[in-house]
DNA sequence: TCGATGCATCGACAAATGTCAATGCAAGCG
DNA sequence: CGCTTGCATTGACATTTGTCGATGCATCGA
């Protein structure tokens, strides 16, 4: 799952990049995963209006009507996102909230820099 | 269609990020347009591999072999990253010379990035 | 001028995707 | 205990997507 060790790498010797051309099928594969889920404009939303609120976080009644879709199509949405790491549910109540996974969206932006 | 301006902008007076939650509803199409040509591993595979030659450029007989598909699949690929902006086509004599877009892999993660 | 070569386009097809209405399912409230 | 509320799942459907073989179209070499 591509784990990174906290203590830091040889910032030099590091993972492939697009920009660099360091990219094997695997990791392709992987990147790929993530920007299929940022590669929709309701989803881009989604995450971004999650970013914006105060509290960081959003349950589904609060997205679906700025998104201006049903909220089963919402809730199909955030799982996505969810199953591609970019965010998280935790159920609270009788509400479900999503949070932007923290340092995701650095992580796939890492991915298309060179370094 | 985006232009940036090359003298660059006041940095702290930007445009919006996902991260920072102020993107609006044209952005966020203009970016999931660009993510979802990267959301095929395929075609980051193909970025990838131009990147990574000496002349930062290849021809389609290039990339079919090393990425294991027929030639009009690859050729429909490196279209649509044309499309998206992430790459240039050149036609030189017999062959299509393609080039990953200067900046525009650097752009996209900016897009994700909060600033 | 002919044949070969590199690429794009077309037609086809299975698979995936985005969307909704209907339904199911917990959790809380009266 | 019923009733409501917030959400997920299901089933259905049209659209898009990824892929290929066949074909068309330049360009170059003999």
């Amino acid at each position: 799952m591509t784990m990174v060790l906290p203590l830091s790498v040889a910032t030099d010797a590091c993972c492939g990049s697009v920009a660099d051309g360091g990219v094997d099928v695997a990791s392709a594969e992987q990147i790929a995963r993530v920007f299929k889920a940022l590669g929709d404009p309701t989803r881009v939303r989604l995450l971004s209006l999650i970013a914006g609120t105060d509290a960081r976080e959003a349950c589904i009644c609060d997205l679906t009507e700025p998104v201006g879709l049903s909220q089963p199509t919402v809730s199909h949405h955030m799982k996505q996102l969810v199953e591609a790491g970019l965010a998280t549910r935790e159920q609270r109540g009788r509400w479900a909230y999503y949070r932007v996974v923290d340092g995701a969206l650095a992580a796939a932006a890492h991915a298309l820099l060179p370094h």
